[in-house]
DNA sequence: CGATCGTTTGATCCGCATCAAGATAGGTGG
DNA sequence: CCACCTATCTTGATGCGGATCAAACGATCG
């Protein structure tokens, strides 16, 4: 269990637990790994599990009954996957998780969270803001896509993933394939492909899955990190002309 | 201060609440009044309160940088306004509040409920729960936004409304303005409008402010309370066909 | 009774989805 | 090393849905 003691530090959700939480956390838990593709759970299961990405990337989607794949995210190393979901009127799942590139998964059950939730006087506090930032995200990207063009939504998002994963703006690859991208971004691959051509007249080009901030002066403006759209905002100022 | 206590006891997230800790939270809170206009703060305001409805209707809205109002949300008593912001990164609001109908709003000092959230066993799991049903509304809102038809959209948020409410689904009134509405659901006013005469087609009719769902056993088909979005939901099967 | 706000209706336009066909790349086996 | 295959991406042509602009209508209120 060595391993899942390291897992555990590493997570900043439990970042500055004591010894003795640790221990008790790990002797409850356990860390898995999956492949690529492979299902942590699909809509309609039984809710067993409250799960963290330790490595590897996480999709999380829906489908709708035409089989279509909606993504309402993409997690990281850090992310729990279904903290909104320790404490839920439902037993079952309503989304599906899969596996994008093989992950390592940190697997708390959901029945003894709830029951030792109060006994971790940090863990409550950082589940509500963990919640809180998804919410405002969610609330930030509704407003984004009914007063956004799909070009100025991709310019933000792209600036996003630049900051989260701390990548030189300079140039760097795109995490994941442009399909998971346009998902995520509720636009269909075909309008993701013409969006990514219009960006480079606005300092931003993309190549293959290279992207380079070209004219970081313009770029700089773009960053939207914490935006809430409001009239001050410089980002959407600058986006306007997109 | 005994107005103070009734209002406390008749909020769900305060409910079980012993009689000593409501004291200490009456003591530390105030119900104040304010007219159908009011700003409870704006966009850029320091955070100071954590507000929660308990009579009448509020309105938080972002402002886009051309003036734009998009609401994000309708809070009716029990909801927590900003539930949100008691623990955040950021010390300024980053949405307005403004109450649509005369309001009656419990106002607890920001700070010492972060102060006092662990003293409060039954607290954070119940804000924790919030947040998570919020959460899954924006998702889920996301997705049909996505997936659906306006028309299938305002199908679904008139069933919810009609169930939020506990109204008579033989007829009812709405509860506020169709603009407000329209504003909420990301669409305008006009599209709005135009929409409603669809709906008399599949069994809903909407006349002025009264809604009445004519054809009960279609509409019941429509109830999309806490659907996912999946294959198996009978109600985007029924609306797939407006 | 005019003034203002909310709602409806009409005409038009634009953006994204859709459908479909190429292009590119990665992987496999001969 | 090349031919083949499949998945991913790009590009083109077209259509539809909802935004936009604008005007008429209705209701409420001083």
């Amino acid at each position: 269990m060595n391993q899942g003691i390291e897992a555990l530090k590493a997570l900043p959700i439990f970042a500055d637990f004591g010894g003795e939480n640790l221990a008790i956390l790990t002797s409850n838990s356990r860390v898995r790994q999956y492949p690529s593709g492979h299902y942590l759970y699909m809509h309609g299961d039984d809710i067993k599990n409250f799960k963290i990405v330790c490595r590897g990337t996480i999709q999380v989607f829906r489908e709708t009954p035409d089989g279509h794949e909606v993504t309402s995210d993409i997690l990281i190393a850090g992310d729990c996957i279904n903290a909104d979901e320790i404490i839920a009127r439902h037993t079952a799942h309503m989304t599906n998780a899969r596996v994008v590139d093989d992950a390592m998964v940190l697997e708390i059950s959901i029945s003894w969270m709830r029951l030792h939730l109060k006994d971790f006087d940090q863990l409550a506090p950082r589940l509500l803001q963990g919640l809180s930032e998804r919410l405002r995200e969610s609330q930030k990207e509704a407003v984004h896509r009914s007063t956004m063009s799909a070009t100025q939504i991709v310019a933000c998002y792209l600036q996003g993933l630049c900051v989260l994963y701390d990548f030189d703006p300079q140039g760097f690859d795109l995490p994941y394939s442009k399909t998971l991208i346009a998902s995520r971004l509720h636009m269909e691959p075909a309008t993701f492909s013409r969006t990514l051509q219009k960006l480079k007249g606005v300092g931003i080009s993309v190549t293959g899955n290279h992207v380079a901030f070209t004219n970081l002066h313009k770029a700089g403006h773009f960053v939207c990190d914490e935006c809430s759209v409001s009239a001050e905002c410089p980002t959407h100022q600058a986006l306007a002309a997109v």
